[in-house]
DNA sequence: CTTACAACCTGTAGTAACTACAGGTTCAAG
DNA sequence: CTTGAACCTGTAGTTACTACAGGTTGTAAG
């Protein structure tokens, strides 16, 4: 189980190399080990935190809600409920997104409606929006 | 029919101050009028293209597809057909973020859905995500 | 007429979450 | 021993603004 090289933690957890550098600048991963010349080493751990944080983001969640995930996982004293009460936020904001852009999309089409979508000129959706 | 200077503007089209001068920067509104001291000043002119402008965004149009509705608008001879085309691919954009954001509940509600909320250690849902 | 203060002017830095580059070192293969 | 990939660092660019610093102008009251 040799230690991983940057490249080679990249390619297993499917990031890009310079968002590991990134995670690692902005403290949501710890200070990997060096090699005598300079060089990152992660352990299988370091990898498991990684794929942690990158599959919280592929959730949707936000540095900032992670950063919180993170130290109730740091804590290492969390409950169900502490971990259940971001998610839930979480779920909360993602379902206000949806009804954000519900309404957009709504707005879009009661102003697309009117347009014949051919060659005339004085299109009513500008008209309806350059008025 | 006084010319408006930029807290006028500001004011009556429901937007920052600042916003006006990046909009200017970046392209979309014209370099507006001075007075002989050199503050801004706008036209009624000015006010409409602002407003077009900050209904677009409000519309969920990033500056990019404003530009080009600008550019057609501009170009003062676009046709529905133009418009209607912007339009709906901006339409496709949100209906793909829509789909979006609801896998992304969905996954949550799943990974949620073993999770107790009690006082218990060992959460179900990092479990699921730090492995 | 002066004083005060709001509103303006400019350029620049900060936000979120990365990505990309420049210029230099080290590692691994042939 | 040479070559080239992979690494190192710091910094700039992205989107769409917002906020500030430090200076000038406009306006109203005294």
């Amino acid at each position: 189980m040799a230690a991983m090289r940057r490249g080679d933690l990249a390619k297993a957890t499917g990031s890009n190399i310079e968002t590991i550098r990134y995670y690692e600048k902005i403290g949501l991963l710890p200070d990997p080990a060096r090699s005598a010349s300079g060089h990152r080493l992660y352990s299988p751990n370091d990898e498991k935190r990684l794929t942690f944080v990158l599959r919280c983001r592929q959730l949707g969640f936000s540095i900032a809600e992670l950063r919180g995930l993170l130290q109730l996982v740091d804590s290492a004293d969390y409950s169900c409920s502490d971990v259940l009460a971001v998610t839930t936020q979480h779920m909360r904001n993602i379902e206000r997104k949806i009804a954000d852009l519900r309404r957009l999309k709504k707005s879009l089409e009661d102003i697309s409606a009117e347009c014949s979508g051919d060659q005339a000129p004085d299109c009513p959706i500008i008209e309806a929006l350059y008025a």
